[in-house]
DNA sequence: GCTGTCACTTGCATTTTGCAAGTCACACGA
DNA sequence: TCGTGTGACTTGCAAAATGCAAGTGACAGC
């Protein structure tokens, strides 16, 4: 069993399943973060601020919050003198992998020139 | 093949494929119409605007013509005097299928409360 | 002290959202 | 012919979110 313990609040505007996840990481910025976390492995604030995407640094520090209140994101302290953080996906996190691994397929049938993620993207069982 | 003719325009973001989806999809309204036109059969503008979300209906006409405009969604009139129109999914937004049901089982792993879909909804095949 | 780095925060103009009300074309019944 | 109703939107406008640039604070290292 991969669900963690506190769950998330329902949403207000219905228990619709598809409602409740748009108002999680339905917005064009959520799952580019959680994108740079699973696949390119980025820890620091730095690394995804340098996303080719470029989201500007008040939007990322922004949806690091949510995140992490989500339960998506661990934010901790590797370091301190001076504090560093890292973010680490939490396993309600990496099970996003379907759904993102269901829009790359989609984009790649439908949006020309999106590029084709390497194999092994594909093979990952969990 | 279930690829349409003309593609969607590349985003200017990146050639990511998530990227690219969201520019499509990544907003907090734009998959709940279509997830009314898939699984609840809705076609008429009305129809839409009924849903348990409650979109306000210039953000309904907002995602329409989006929607149009991606290739998702055809919009035709289904009587004249006084013209009326039906919105239908094409194979491009039909598509749009595997995504959301990756969207319902996080959803449902994740969030307390949320509706279980019924079980025919784990076996279409297409 | 001086410079640099990391992880943010702040200000502010622009854009998008959400709510309510209005419009337009027509059908229909009195 | 006039009033009423319906479907499919459009318009106005306040509030919130976005995007850009610049600023801040805690240190390390020279």
């Amino acid at each position: 069993m991969t669900a963690s313990a506190r769950l998330l609040p329902l949403s207000e505007r219905s228990k619709c399943p598809i409602a409740n996840a748009l108002d999680v990481v339905g917005d064009r910025w959520t799952l580019l973060v959680v994108r740079d976390l699973l696949f390119f492995g980025k820890v620091r604030y730095k690394e995804l601020a340098a996303s080719t995407e470029r989201i500007p640094t008040n939007l990322l520090a922004d949806r690091l919050r949510r995140l992490e209140a989500a339960g998506i994101v661990e934010k901790k302290a590797y370091q301190k003198r001076p504090v560093r953080y890292e973010y680490r996906l939490t396993p309600r996190g990496s099970d996003l992998l379907p759904l993102m691994r269901e829009m790359v397929t989609w984009a790649n049938l439908h949006i020309a020139g999106t590029a084709r993620p390497p194999a092994r993207f594909y093979e990952v069982g969990r």
